[in-house]
RNA sequence: GGGCCGCUAGCUCAGUAGGUAGAGCAACGCCCUUUUAAGGCGUGGGUCAUUGGUUCGAAUCCAAUGCGGCUCACCA
């Protein structure tokens, strides 16, 4: 008896030092604790919407799909699904859609009945969840998607409505605990679009006992007796609508941002009520907001100072999107950077992956660490690469755009040292990159080879200096190092009397018509003989 | 009013299963005559907000306090 207490205590020991590092899997041993060992897991996550579905409510997701990839190591069979509230009123016109003057016409009907105006989607709604289901298989997250819309039409949860109906009471009750204003003693737990109108500026009246409820069209001053099962206009409250679908799919796991997670938020009035439903609440966790740093005002593809998962894998690749999110705590709020944070970025992605390879040494406490992170922000968890990829920096590979004229297949092919399979990361790492430049690195960043320019005004003895300095280039670049060649730069400057500075200035200024560049030795050897010669010979 | 989060180097932040304080940028220095760095190497820099407690040992755990922020008490 006491062996066997001992043992046990010896396995949550060594299970706390293993592979308990991460969130993720803290949370999936807290999820198997609390819910027992399931044949089947349900996590869940869902949003309405009613705009764009930004970066901010990405998180949600992505920290559903750590959670489920941690319960699904740990050999258990989950459902992940995500639920497209639809359903939800059209409240007001976000200021980045289009034709606002004729989506404010449909104000206050459920969104699922809003033109999309961009065209694009049957609906409103649709243009939104489309986007998201889109952007989430690139950064590899796979939910099974619920539509809520469809189910309330349908009378899916007539049951449910029904159910909240009977303890109507019990639910005011419970939502008046935390509620400045009670509701009234007339109070009914369910909305109404009107059959009329499709908007939901109605009142329930009555309920009959069973499936028909009456309810009150405010704007025509008339009413209407409703059956719940096949009239597609009812739809519960947000606090009641929450555990009912708890209940009804079983859920063990959804996070929630801290607007939900708050006491007296919805988590905690859901928890009491999805008992009414004859379920339990799920585990939980609170995610915090995202801040977004560095896009200088630009407007997004979806305009304003918004970024969706788009704006973002514009410039990250896969698994740095979910390496941003991986290495960070979801408790806290942190900032997606597009400024020149990028490049650390992916420098510190780079130095997590080598640390997976084992090639730096660090504490072994560290390397655990590391290597889960990096494992969970591969794009397919089953397939982990079996090499590092080509680490090129980033701003190296800024440079090499530059120099082939942001031909992300030339700059490429520039690089005789890839492996077959580094070759598709570090093509969408460069894509990234080229992204980047054209949107948002700053000016000092960008230049260009002046291959088709005309010359600029020099003195007689610059020009003697720029072709001595073509004539060095063909000679001697191909056959010395960087550090070997520069000194040909120098001496092209002091054969013709300039200042060293005066001649790296003018040099800078022919070959990319800036004032400064990158270190020019180091430069012209990148760029190649052929291309130098051709833009200094026309000195 | 309730709840939560944050306070660590000049700046931005890591580090929170207790065990000698870290990175990047900035600063400073050096880099075979010889850059103005978007390159390399190196150096300096912190009473970890304050106070108290637990402990052999606290940035880390506990309790208070201060400052900053978010959020709920409408709707979702």
């Amino acid at each position: 008896m006491q062996e066997n207490c001992l043992f046990e205590i010896m396995n949550l020991m060594s299970e706390n030092k293993n592979n308990l590092s991460h969130w993720a899997d803290q949370m999936a041993e807290r999820i198997i604790r609390e819910k027992g060992d399931k044949e089947l897991y349900t996590c869940a996550s869902g949003i309405t919407p009613s705009g764009t579905v930004h970066i901010g409510n990405f998180r949600e997701i992505i920290t559903v799909d750590l959670v489920v990839r941690a319960l699904r190591e740990r050999g258990k069979n989950v459902r992940f699904i995500y639920s497209w509230d639809d359903y939800d009123v059209f409240r007001k016109v976000p200021k980045n859609m289009k034709d606002p003057e004729r989506l404010a016409t449909y104000l206050r009907k459920p969104i699922t009945l809003v033109p999309d105006t961009s065209g694009t989607a049957e609906n409103y709604a649709r243009a939104n969840e489309v986007r998201v289901e889109n952007a989430l298989p690139i950064v590899g997250i796979h939910p099974e998607y619920i539509y809520q819309a469809d189910r309330y039409r349908r009378g899916y949860y007539a049951e449910g409505i029904r159910r909240a109906l009977e303890k109507r009471d019990e639910i005011r009750t419970i939502l008046n605990e935390w509620r400045t204003e009670p509701l009234a003693e007339d109070w009914y737990p369910v909305s109404v679009f009107s059959s009329f109108t499709d908007k939901d500026n109605t009142t329930v009246t009555g309920w009959d006992g069973e499936w028909c409820i009456t309810y009150h069209d405010n704007d025509l001053d008339k009413s209407e007796t409703i059956d719940i099962r096949n009239t597609p206009n009812s739809k519960l409250p947000w606090r009641v609508d929450w555990p009912m679908r708890w209940a009804k799919e079983g859920v063990d796991f959804e996070p929630g941002g801290k607007d939900h997670l708050t006491e007296g938020g919805s988590y905690d009035t859901s928890k009491k009520v999805v008992e009414l439903f004859g379920g339990t609440a799920p585990v939980s966790m609170r995610y915090d907001f995202i801040k977004l740093k560095g896009m200088g005002g630009k407007i997004s593809s979806s305009g304003g100072e918004v970024a969706d998962l788009y704006d973002v894998l514009e410039i990250y690749t896969p698994e740095i999107v979910r390496y941003l999110f991986v290495g960070t705590r979801p408790n806290s709020e942190f900032a997606i950077s597009f400024d020149l944070d990028v490049l650390k970025i992916y420098e510190d992605y780079d130095n997590c992956e080598r640390i997976y390879f084992g090639l730096i040494d660090v504490k072994e406490q560290r390397k655990e660490k590391e290597k889960r992170i990096y494992e969970l922000s591969q794009v397919d968890g089953s397939r982990i690469p079996s090499e590092p990829g080509y680490q090129a920096p980033f701003r190296h590979l800024c440079n090499l755009l530059q120099i082939h004229e942001m031909d992300v297949d030339k700059a490429l092919s520039s690089l005789d040292d890839v492996t077959e399979g580094q070759k598709d990361r570090l093509k969408a790492r460069l894509t990234c990159a080229r992204n980047w430049l054209e949107k948002y690195a700053p000016e000092e960043f960008k230049w260009s080879l002046s291959m088709d320019k005309e010359p600029i005004d020099v003195s007689d003895s610059e020009r003697k200096a720029l072709r001595d300095l073509s004539s060095y280039v063909a000679e001697y670049l191909d056959q010395m190092d960087e550090k070997g060649f520069s000194t040909y730069i120098y001496k092209a400057a002091a054969d013709n009397g300039l200042e060293n500075a005066d001649f790296f200035s003018i040099t800078y200024r022919a070959l990319i018509g800036k004032e400064k560049g990158p270190k020019l030795a180091g430069f012209i050897k990148t760029v190649g003989a052929e291309k130098i010669t051709s833009i200094l010979s026309k000195y």
